[in-house]
DNA sequence: CAGTTTCATGCATATTTCTGCATAAAACGT
DNA sequence: ACGTTTTATGCAGAAATATGCATGAAACTG
């Protein structure tokens, strides 16, 4: 990994974050807690960032900055962090969109190699930012709200593609009424993927556990592992671990 | 291999992954380390490329990736309007990106009903703004630098879609070169569209005129309406006029 | 204030770059 | 066509750069 891109990664994970820690940082990827010193100094020489005992800040603080604020972040953080860890180095990985997704892809460890697929303009953009990924968006007509492609075209395509993990975005699940959407065109897509995958990885917030929505993705049954930022042996997931889903 | 031509190759690196190493392009093209640096040299002396030890980068890493300012704003915000002009209802429009297409996606008049295609994913985000326009996204490989995905299925989809208007962001005209290029994936989705849209439209500021890069993308005949921010009657663009191309 | 973590400094090492030069290939002028 | 000039490329050795490690100092924590 190049100085300056090692800087660019540091400098956008303080943007992203607020704050950065030079061990987290130094492990993350692999180099000498010394460097990370040394690429924060630099970063803070240039003003980019505010360098501080331990790591560095953002210096929006000094400034006054916007803070995009998603709902139930922290949570989908946890979520995020318990799937980067199915991930490994040349894998191919379907995604949808929502902002579960766009905290996965934040928190990918720089030296990740693997190719991501998705149909979603956001997410795509998110991982075009890591250094080692391969991006292939999937194209067809734009949903404009959620900025995902759908379609025959798209569906036809991820059906054509055997993924070795797929991450479902999931807006509400049950254990009879199984992934329900209320986006007819977004099922469509979310369809097409849990069905070409070879492991089809849901992630929900707790929120959004036995709830259910009009329209449905698949039963929980197609689902191997459910992430949710509950403990794993959380009671209220335990009817969908005693349907034989792996719960992380 | 030719000097140009490995260039361009490495040109086409850079915008693909956003980095090179000087260790591996000399070894995936058998030349020694020192030609590389040579050519990186060079490719970052016309500013195509930032180089930094150890290989290049795509130069968005120096300009810092927040709050970039688009180079000679006023004079595309001109072109723009005057090729919104030539969009009429129900047409179909193809673009590439560039940021003087995204002027023209940020005038689109409201009322207006078309289907804008595109490869770019920063257009078709600034398009699905728009209340009226349908967006279709060319998918394929992304290329991380310039957002726009590349590949082979792209070029395959492009010459499906029988356009009634094509918008080329363009890089450089000359009457003699013709419309070129710096990066090879690049002038092939150029060349898909200009070849299969029933009009061709280059939007080009004033300065690049007369200019010529190293990949052809096609003759200056194959366009039909040339708009630059001068005046239609310019002297510079007379050359253009008397090849029997309209300008705007 | 004692213990732990983080930091700065100097130094060692590996990698990358620069410089000058030699050679080969291409372009040019007459 | 021939010799000359320019250009492109590779190589060797010196210089610069990047990084990790060891040590003691400084900063945090409770």
């Amino acid at each position: 990994m190049l100085k300056k891109e090692r800087q660019a990664y540091i400098l956008h994970q303080v943007n992203l974050h607020n704050k950065v820690l030079s061990s987290h940082l130094s492990e993350q990827m692999g180099v000498s807690e010394d460097t990370i010193r040394r690429d924060l100094a630099a970063l803070a020489q240039e003003g980019k960032i505010l360098k501080v005992h331990g790591g560095g800040l953002s210096n929006s603080f000094h400034q006054g900055a916007v803070a995009q604020d998603v709902y139930a972040i922290e949570e989908k953080r946890i979520i995020a962090q318990k799937a980067v860890g199915l991930i490994h180095d040349g894998m191919f990985v379907l995604t949808t969109g929502g902002t579960t997704i766009l905290q996965l892809a934040r928190i990918l460890p720089p030296e990740l190699r693997a190719t991501f697929i998705t149909v979603s303009l956001p997410a795509a953009f998110e991982y075009a930012n890591h250094p080692n990924i391969e991006v292939i968006v999937i194209g067809d007509k734009l949903a404009k709200n959620s900025k995902i492609t759908v379609g025959g075209e798209a569906i036809a395509k991820i059906r054509d593609i055997r993924a070795d993990l797929c991450f479902l975005g999931v807006n509400a699940i049950d254990v009879q009424a199984g992934l329900t959407d209320n986006d007819w065109e977004v099922v469509q897509v979310k369809k097409a993927m849990a069905g070409t995958a070879r492991k089809v990885v849901a992630m929900c917030i707790s929120e959004k556990v036995n709830t259910a929505e009009h329209l449905k993705v698949c039963n929980v049954e197609d689902i191997d592992i459910l992430i949710t930022e509950l403990q794993p042996k959380s009671k209220k997931l335990q009817p969908y671990s005693s349907k034989g889903i792996r719960i992380l």
